[in-house]
This record gives C-alpha cells, structure tokens and sequence, in this order.
DNA sequence: TTTCATATTTGTAATCATTACAGATTTAAT
DNA sequence: ATTAAATCTGTAATGATTACAAATATGAAA
C-alpha cells in the first residue's frame, strides 16, 4: 500500500477537507498503522517529531475525519474511543491479554447489506466484535508451558 | 415473570453473593426494568425510594453482579456503560433517535458456541448490535408525514 | 504588498463517567 | 456487650472528551 504524503492529500481533497499539515500528519500516521489507534497513541507519536502539536488539534482532526466518513470509530474497550482507517464492513477481535485490536473478516448475514430491517428497526450500522485471547498471547503461553 | 424479593433473594444466594438491602433494591431494578439502564437511571430510580443509597454503591454492586455472572455490560454508546440481566446469548440495537436499546434474537454462526476460535484467535465473548432508527421512532415520523 | 475576514490550531478549563479511598455503619460471631 | 470483618457512604482523584477563547495561519480583496 502507497502511504506517501501526495496519496494522503489526495484523499483528504477528495473528501472535501483542506489539507493542513496537521490533518495530513494524523491521517499518514493511521494509513501507517492500522492497530486501531487511541488518541494518545496518535497523539504520542506525532508530538515527537512536532512537539508543538495539540491534542485537541488530534480530537479535531479525528471528529473532522468522522464526519467526512475517511474513517469509522470503535466501541469495544469501553474506556476510549478506537480509530480505524478500514472503513469497509468487517468486525474486531480484542485480546484481553494485550489489548490488541484486529481485523476478522467474518462472511455475517448482516455484513452484506442485504438485510436492511430487523423487528421493524431499520438498521444504518453494523457492529460486531469477539473478545479472547490472540493467537499471539496463546503461543507464547503454549512455550512457558501452561 | 415473577420479580418479587423472595426470588430475588434466591437468585443473589444462588451465586453466593450476600442479600443486602441495597443489592435486593439494584437487582430488583434490574429486573422490572430491562431496559440496558445506565449507572444515572438506576440510581435515579433508587434514590427516590431511598435517599440514603449512594451511587458508589451502585458501581460497587454492578461491578460485584458483574463478578459473580449475575449480569453482563454493554459497551453500544461509547460514553457509559449499560447494564443487561439478561445473561444469554444476544445482540442489540441501538436507535439513534431516542437512544433506546433492545434485544435483537439473530441466529448467529457464533452465538451458538460452536465457532470457538476465528485466525487463531480463541473466542470468549461475542458482541453484536445494531445501530439505527427503531420501529417507534420510524412509526411515530410516518404519523407526521415525513 | 498590505489589509482584513475566515479557518485552523493551541492551551487551558470544564464536563462526565468511573474509580480510589477513608471514615461511618452494619453484620455476625464470640 | 465486644469486636473484627463486611458493607455502605461521601468526597476526592482520574481519565477521556469537549468547550472555549486567544493565537496563528490562510487567502482573497484592495
Ligand atoms: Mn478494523
Ligand atoms: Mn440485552
Ligand atoms: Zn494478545
Ligand atoms: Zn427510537
């Protein structure tokens, strides 16, 4: 995947969002790394190379970037807000080990967009996430020998 | 179903948890009112009846229910927890109008237990909702003409 | 190029849900 | 009645997010 700076202010134009230096920073920072970032993990990493970076200048840029639909925000710790650049259908695996966040592409009835209603409720948004250990945290434990 | 203190009683010995007053009152909440209630609206509820009940106590009780199984929470809103007493199986809707959130049965591939692992990732929790306008809200805007 | 209105960024204060904590009260055994 | 443990209460602390106002940058008009 091209994550170059000239792909990145293509994509905020074509969205209709001026491209500052800020907004081109967080948004390179999430093509980079698609862990499904908290606000302090963007915030962290960008104030070390633009020290004078603001915080509030990340909510911004993450609720601008929510409202032009260049990304979909995760509810799954129940302690903060997640951001995911992969705005298709799929669902989420956290490990309640490390805390990692990854994709699970699921084939789910509902994903496909062809069931529109259930009970009457019209349905706009699909969520769907597992809880567990990863595979990661499951090999290491199998090598100490649990 | 029957909600008087005697079966709620029951039910908090069952799991070894010890029937004090302020438990009875927060379980007997719980089940009149099955409505995924936030921390605010059970103490509200209380605290009417009873204007000593403290909302630590709240916490401490949901979280102690939590411990022993007695409920389970729900992460759907983002800014609060809900809590659900019921413990089985199922999914959720959301309705983004009055903010309601009721049980959705879906014949889910992995509600039935069988899946136990997806990628290697070993499966302990499975959470599904829904976000959308409710079959109410959608009557009541049909009734206006919208 | 100056001028000036507008958009953006920044830092701090406020908000809100939740937890930490310590003192008061209750419970239950001796 | 004593007393230790459990529970409850009120307040303070924490942490994520938003509100807000001042500072800065942008971009068009003069
Ligand atoms: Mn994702
Ligand atoms: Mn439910
Ligand atoms: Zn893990
Ligand atoms: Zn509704």
């Amino acid at each position: 995947m091209i994550t170059n700076m000239k792909h990145i202010k293509n994509k905020l134009e074509a969205k209709g969002v001026k491209p500052t230096y800020q907004r081109l920073c967080v948004l390179e920072y999430l093509e980079k790394n698609m862990n499904h970032p908290t606000v302090e993990m963007i915030y962290e990493n960008i104030s070390k190379r633009i020290p004078t970076m603001s915080k509030t200048t990340i909510y911004n840029t993450l609720n601008l970037f929510l409202e032009n639909g260049l990304l979909h925000a995760v509810t799954i710790t129940g302690t903060e807000l997640r951001y995911d650049i992969n705005t298709s259908s799929h669902h989420h695996f956290l490990c309640r080990k490390c805390g990692k966040i990854v994709d699970i592409e699921v084939k789910c009835p509902f994903c496909d967009g062809e069931i529109t209603q259930i009970d009457g409720n019209e349905i706009e948004e699909i969520h769907g996430y597992f809880k567990g250990i990863c595979k990661e945290c499951r090999e290491k434990n199998d090598k100490v020998g649990r």
